[in-house]
Order: C-alpha cells, then sequence, then structure tokens
DNA sequence: ATGACGATTGAAAATCGA
C-alpha cells in the first residue's frame, strides 16, 4: 500500500480550522500530524475532519500550549506517547497503522531566547528533551517507524537563510544541532525530506514578524520526516507547501509533506 | 537582529513562540 503524511504545526487548531479543512480538501493527505495545537483533547473540532474523511484521530492536548494530534483516513492505533524531560507538557504521541507501520508525532521545546543553559533554563529542557530522546531511542531500537513534527532545530547550512547570521540563534546553534545529530543517529533515523531533496535552500517556517516574509525568505527547516533505515526507501515526493504560510490567517509554518510505499 | 507579530489567558498585560 502507499500511504500519504503530512506534519503541520498549526498554531491552534480551533482558531485555525478553516485551514487545516483546506488542506485536508486540496492535499488529502492519508495522514495529518498536527503541532501546538493549543486545546484540551476534548475541545479540537473533529467534525469536520470527520466529514472529510478523517474520522480516526490521536491526540494529547493541554490547555492554552503545546499540544499533538494525528488525523488519519486510515484506522490508527493510539501506542502511546513520554514526556521527555519531564516537563509536564504534551509534545508526543504515537499511532500505528494497521500495515504495523508506527508514526511519531514530536514537537520539540522551542528553548527560549538565549543559547546557554545556564542563563535561560529553557534551553537546557530543550537540550534535556533531545537527550532523552536519544536515550530513549537507543534502547528501543525502532523499526517499521515514521518520526515527524516540529524539532525546532534547523541542521543543516541550506536549512536556514543565513547560516552565519543564525550560528547563536535558538534553533541553529551547533550543540543543538550535536544533540539532534545524536537523536537521529540513536534510532536510526533517515531524514527523508533531505533524502529526497538533498540540494539547496528548504524553509518550513518564516517568522510572522517579517514584513514580507514572501521577499525576505528568512526562514528555517524546523519541521522534519524522518524515518527508519528499514523503511526509508519506501519514502518519496517530499516537498514543503510553501503556498499554505501565505494563507488567510496562517500559521508561521507550512507543511511538509512525503509518501511511503509499504 | 525577523523581533516590524500573533495566540492564549482572562478580561489588561503578561507569557510564549523561535
Amino acid at each position: 500500500m502507499s500511504f500519504s503524511l503530512a506534519t503541520w504545526n498549526i498554531n491552534s487548531v480551533r482558531l485555525r480550522e478553516p485551514i487545516v479543512l483546506k488542506l485536508l480538501q486540496e492535499e488529502a493527505p492519508d495522514v495529518l500530524c498536527l503541532q501546538e495545537i493549543k486545546s484540551p483533547a476534548d475541545k479540537v473540532p473533529t467534525q469536520g475532519f470527520a466529514d472529510l474523511g478523517y474520522t480516526h484521530m490521536v491526540v494529547r492536548g493541554q490547555k492554552g500550549y503545546n499540544g499533538v494530534a494525528i488525523l488519519s483516513k486510515l484506522p490508527i492505533r493510539d501506542v502511546g506517547d513520554k514526556d521527555f524531560a519531564s516537563l509536564g507538557h504534551a509534545r508526543h504521541v504515537a499511532a500505528q497503522l494497521e500495515n504495523g507501520t508506527t508514526i511519531h508525532n514530536f514537537y520539540v521545546p522551542a528553548g527560549g531566547d538565549v543559547p546557554e543553559r545556564e542563563v535561560n533554563e529553557k534551553f537546557g529542557q530543550k537540550l534535556d528533551y533531545l537527550t532523552e530522546m536519544r536515550d530513549w531511542f537507543r534502547s528501543e531500537k525502532p523499526e517499521k517507524s515514521i518520526l515527524v513534527g516540529d524539532l525546532n532545530i534547523a541542521p543543516r547550512e541550506d536549512d536556514v537563510w543565513s547560516h552565519k547570521k543564525l550560528l547563536k540563534v535558538v534553533s541553529h546553534t551547533p550543540i543543538e544541532v550535536e544533540h539532534l545529530a545524536e537523536t537521529q543517529d540513536a534510532g536510526g533515523w533517515v531524514d527523508v525530506t533531505r533524502q529526497d531533496i538533498p540540494e539547496g535552500e528548504l524553509y518550513s517556517w518564516w517568522s510572522y514578524r517579517a514584513k514580507d516574509w514572501d521577499a525576505a525568505d528568512k526562514g528555517r527547516r524546523l519541521d522534519h520526516v524522518w524515518a527508519t533505515s528499514d523503511i526509508s526507501n519506501a519514502g518519496h515526493s517530499s516537498r514543503v507547501l510553501r503556498a499554505a504560510r501565505g494563507w488567510e490567517k496562517p500559521s508561521d509554518h507550512a507543511p511538509v509533506f512525503a509518501t511511503f510505499d509499504l
């Protein structure tokens, strides 16, 4: 079988229900992983999604902050969550398709402003979150798995608009990139987006503060699609739907897509 | 320097995002 998947930091699923529906109508991924839904589970608007065929949902909600959800046209089974770094936040949930593929949906902490754990507790929490992800994957040895989400790190030089200018900016500092690489290595994860699009500038997030985000194009690739090496060759057709950043009342993130033949 | 904004809570201004 073949299924398509998208990951999107939606920045409030209730406020942006109209553009979620637009994405489902126009792009029709089989599975949509959302982050920053900023809603308790029982307040997520599900009727419109169900009307479009997305009758399955696995969700971890939280009032006001964070929150992740997996919407699916295909049957999915809730296979749990982990509270890495013991933050008490809803930042991870996993679901399994009937063919045995596990999908992890992550919202890694942003990490605050200053990239030093001594002066900024949030930065330390971000690093700790990644370290605990790493240790978990070392012990779990994931197989037949896909990991998506807003990992809040742009690892490569061509994942940011200016490598030099962002070296000391949280999301692109060497220590964060190192932590992400260790996490990726621990699970044997392959970056499917960069497997498909190995060359060139590629972003999935543009700040709300830019006067003209499209013209300035000062973006970062914070949103990722990974797969374990046993199935990474089944991944293809990766793309970023940049147009969604320009939709009515947009999220500051654009959705990232991939298709898997499994 | 992108910090020029936007969402949430709670009912104004603070907090968070990255």
